[in-house]
RNA sequence: GCACCUGUAGCUCAGCUGGAUAGAGCGUUGGCUUGCGGAGCCAAAGGUCGUAGGUUCGAAUCCUGCCAGGUGUACCA
């Protein structure tokens, strides 16, 4: 296709020596291979009518091409359409999963997502963000870079006041020893509990109130004195491991592991400092007893850093988490993946922390997604009760894989929920609609791993493939075209970090299989061998996009 | 108030570096049994692309106003 392309653009430099672009697209099959609108862009330019010029391209691009086009067709305002000679689309199909983008070969990159904290709950949100971050470093990956998946969340800081003022009340005083009261399995629901109730009586008790805060200092002191020892140190680091055990199954049951965690404890004390040594030197400034930056000059608006009691809020500790990835990577690049209302805030952060290392802020990039509502476009919420927790949604998908099969599969119903979150482009909110996400049928997940289980078992049925493919019938042309476009698919994910091409792209391609699969007899037929070869092009494609997604192809289901 | 995001079929979404009759899935209606896995295939119905202008040979796509919804806007994360 480069090559194509290169030879295009020769040919409008010699016949009329102007400079456009020349780019040669993928029409709808119906109108060929590849198509152009050159012939539309040069017309303005030249002052003739589109057609002409057209046909004047054509008529060059016929000999230049030779046999490689088949056919080279005008159609509708000036567009040229291609259709490529058989020997020319089969290269292009075989080429297939080899053919990878390779434009982050050699960069170390950090991608940061998921980020829950500590003495919370897991909700739906979490799998989404977990699903799309790990989707993008998958991307990254393939395009060559070397990625270190890591996780920040929040082990201090006034939610883990109110989860252990919960957990005081709860235990009846600083009693470690009553932890052992509490099941196993039961462990992350208590604490999740603790965290609404110690919220509702920050919100609504005036005693618990100033509670809260000086257990908050309190958590600070632990880790500023080291202190593992007192009873209260004891609860604390306890449920905090409890914490980090139950987000560590999650990972692991759902595929995307990280390589390291950053609790804000670690990054609070470096974020402390840069803060104070920049506010010496004038970057942030006092206000009201709290250290700001002050975002107005750049558009932006005024956040508190350091608050009144001399604590890091979550912006300094930002600033340290950046800091403490630079000591420990030294990135090319690093890619935060967040929701998005928390967009203005990281503007506020990345603008402050420009002002004393602008070669980080340079090589972050901020992607943000939508939030996950339910049906009717409500926002889940931990604090009011209307949230789905994170394993409610894969045992809502269980139940309903189990209904339509009879029996269950997890690979399944992590591809049903983890391609419905995928195959919608990351930036809107996405409603989060429990039936759908668990479809096995139409755009599905599962619909992917059926097609890819059930051309696996046709290849195993089957004899020795054939080489290469030739002499495509108009089935076996179909399939063949839409295997041929998985690179330049790849390389548009890529560039944008965008997974859910992939996605709509494996769909098509699927249904490309299945029509091939309903017309085209394989095992048994005389074109056999070279239809082998076409239905292993095509499982080894949908099956290198399926883990790109972090979506497993199963042999059989 | 200001800033940012979103508005495409009944529902959920693709399409947005401008281009050929605006595409899927679900849902609805109707078809497909001598064959490799029917989690499939084929077809029909369904759209003033929020709205009014502008730029252009050409606008769902770019620009502006308006309407509707969401998010953020100092010591939460």
């Amino acid at each position: 296709m480069q090559e194509m392309t290169a030879t295009l653009a020769g040919v409008i430099q010699e016949l009329f020596n102007v400079d456009v672009r020349a780019e040669l697209t993928r029409p709808e099959p119906q109108f060929g291979d590849y198509a152009t609108n050159v012939a539309l862009q040069l017309a303005g330019r030249l002052g003739k009518p589109p057609r002409e010029v057209a046909e004047q391209l054509a008529a060059k691009l016929r000999e230049a091409y030779g046999d490689k086009a088949a056919e080279i067709t005008i159609a509708g305002p000036g567009f040229i359409n291609i259709r490529v000679s058989d020997a020319v689309l089969a290269a292009a199909a075989e080429a297939g999963p080899t053919n990878a983008p390779r434009s982050f070969e050699g960069q170390v990159v950090v991608t940061e997502y998921s980020d829950p904290n500590p003495f919370k709950v897991l909700h739906a949100g979490h799998i989404y963000t977990s699903v799309v971050g790990a989707g993008i470093s998958n991307l990254i990956e393939k395009a060559g870079g070397h990625v270190h998946r890591v996780n920040f969340g929040g082990d201090v800081g006034l939610h883990a006041a109110k989860t252990m003022w919960a957990i005081l009340q709860d235990l009846g005083g600083e009693l470690p020893e009553k932890l052992k009261d509490i099941p196993e399995n039961g462990r992350s629901e208590w604490m999740a509990a603790c965290y609404v109730k110690g919220t509702a009586a920050y919100e609504d008790d005036d005693r618990a109130k100033p509670e809260i805060t000086e257990l908050n200092k309190r958590i600070y002191q632990l880790f500023a004195e080291n202190d593992h020892d007192s009873p209260f140190a004891h609860i604390y680091w306890t449920c905090r491991q409890w914490s980090y055990d139950y987000f560590n199954a999650f990972y692991a049951r759902i595929g995307t592991p990280f390589e390291k965690y950053y609790p804000e404890s670690d990054v609070a004390p470096l974020g402390l400092q840069t803060v104070r040594e920049q506010l010496a030197k004038g970057v942030y400034k006092e206000s009201d007893g709290a250290v700001v930056f002050e975002g107005e000059p750049y558009g932006l608006h005024t956040r508190v850093f350091i608050n009144g009691q001399g604590l890091p809020t979550y912006e300094a500790k930002d600033v340290g988490l950046i800091m403490q990835k630079w000591q420990d990577y030294h990135f090319d690049r690093s890619v935060v993946i967040t929701g998005n209302d928390i967009e203005e805030y990281m503007k506020v952060v990345l603008k402050s922390v420009e002002q004393f290392e602008p070669q980080l802020v340079e090589r972050t990039t901020h992607f943000t997604h939508g939030n996950v509502k339910l049906q009717g476009g409500v926002k889940m919420s931990s604090r009011k009760g209307n949230f789905l927790r994170a394993v409610d949604v894969l045992d809502a998908a269980n139940e309903a894989n189990k209904e339509a099969t009879g029996r269950e599969d997890e690979q399944a119903v992590l591809g049903a929920v983890k391609y419905a979150f995928l195959k919608q482009r990351i930036g809107a909110d996405i409603i989060f609609e429990p039936k759908e996400s668990v479809s096995l049928e139409g755009n599905s997940g599962p619909y992917l791993q059926y097609a890819h289980a059930r051309a696996r078992s046709i290849l195993k049925k089957g004899g020795a493939a054939a080489e290469h493919l030739s002499d495509l019938d108009e089935y076996e042309r179909g399939l063949a075209r839409k295997i041929s476009e998985y690179p330049d698919v790849l390389d548009k994910a890529v560039r944008e970090l965008l997974p859910h091409y992939i996605c709509t792209y494996l769909y098509e391609l699927a249904q490309a299989f299945n029509r091939f699969y309903e017309h085209a007899q394989v095992v048994g037929d005389p074109r056999e061998a070279a239809r082998l070869k076409l239905v292993e092009l095509y499982a080894d494609v949908l099956k290198d996009g399926l883990t790109l997604l972090g979506i497993a192809a199963p042999e059989h289901m």
